[in-house]
DNA sequence: TCGCATTTGTACGTATGTATC
DNA sequence: GGATACATACGTACAAATGCG
């Protein structure tokens, strides 16, 4: 189910990615994208609206839509969904601390919205970019979405395997973040010191439908991991 | 300039915060909304984009637009502006540690995007939330931008003061979040002990027009803040 | 300073597609 | 399979901010 705004969309950010508008700084306008890609004026804006609602453009009335600064130092864009392998893509590499099939708890059942019991896949990894620790990540999968995992799954990106070899549609994700203070275990794998602070993220993750597929405990490395939010207002 | 899409989309989400969908978990459909505020479908549908955005609905294909349960425990939207304010209100208290008119050094001018020696005025605030230390902020605005402040602007919302006396539009705020240690000053205001973790918040905000009025840090209290990012996938 | 062209923003209408119930 | 409800996509017209002459 393939739609032009999402074309559209794709092919104006490879092109910002690309180099493509770095000069001008700015889009080619509303009129010249119609012409360029044939779609009306309402699916260029919405093709744009994307862009604009990741915080990668800024449209300004009577002047255009220009190309918002990176900031320095590989932020974390909360916008883009899953941030590691999109922020970072190849330099990643992922050791699997841990991986089982349990069952929800009390707790587990009440954030992920299932029945107590249900079976879940429980996946411990530790995340390293260049080389560097950078997160700890505590993940519970439910297996009534996820009916199968392997170590070359885990090892990789689940998020690409629900989405391509799955085909299942990501709607929504949750994200609580905070910071704490490292525990001797999480310590030793971010090769940090127990009590040196942490940078955690809580995540929820659910499907176009509702249902909650992902729960999972991000403790990120503080001297490593900047997020990075961009807000438009209305 | 007010516009109906703003106004639909106010007058829902008021209603959802008096509760009058809480029962049903969701909204009326497109077609009752249409009904109800007497306008297009399109603007409907721009209306509710917009708490779909905030993340404070979840539209599901022909099911309807539920509403996002509210995680426990007073996260800060990253979403909603000038997240404090409008989470916590009228239990906000601030005291003013410092406040004087200054000049931008080039590392001011150069994220300001101003020039070097543009007027600035800079604030240093503790703001806490029933009597409990929250945050310590350190601010900096640009006078051409705001060209006066005063003790009672800063004890309440310069943004307030912005939007609502200057009639000025706020646009674009990028904001990065990462953690760190405390200092001795401000752990001494967030009567937390130095080296204790801090929750970084570094912000910029720009008018609808591109331009940069405020740059700030914010130093939260661990124990006590949680940032909550919402997000929805295309 | 004023006016005009450019460019984005708002608002309405219509038709059809697609997922859920 | 039919009804319901959200999603996509086309079109039109006018408003408002910017920028240039």
């Amino acid at each position: 189910m393939n739609t032009k705004y999402k074309y559209v969309s794709d092919a104006i950010e490879m092109d910002i990615e690309g180099g493509k508008y770095a000069k001008a700084g700015k889009l080619p306008t509303e009129d010249e994208l119609i012409e360029l890609y044939q779609v009306s004026r309402n699916t260029v804006r919405k093709a744009v609206d994307i862009l604009v609602n990741r915080g990668i453009i800024m449209p300004i009335q009577g002047s255009g839509m220009f190309l918002r600064k990176i900031p320095a130092g590989g932020c974390i864009n909360l916008e883009n969904f899953h941030g590691l392998t999109a922020t970072f893509a190849d330099k990643i590499t992922t050791r699997v601390i841990d991986f089982k099939l349990t069952q929800a708890d009390e707790k587990l059942a009440d954030v992920m919205q299932c029945a107590v019991g249900t079976s879940l896949y429980f996946v411990e990894r530790l995340r390293s970019i260049d080389g560097v620790p950078f997160v700890v990540e505590y993940s519970h999968f439910n297996k009534d979405v996820i009916p199968y995992l392997n170590m070359e799954i885990i090892e990789t990106s689940i998020y690409r395997y629900i989405m391509q070899d799955l085909k299942k549609q990501i709607g929504y994700v949750d994200r609580v973040i905070e910071a704490g203070r490292l525990n001797a275990h999480d310590a030793e794998l971010l090769e940090l010191a127990k009590g040196d602070p942490a940078l955690i993220s809580i995540n929820r993750a659910m499907l176009k439908s509702g249902v909650v597929f992902d729960y999972s405990i991000d403790i990120h490395n503080y001297k490593e991991t900047k997020f990075l939010k961009r807000s438009n207002f209305v």
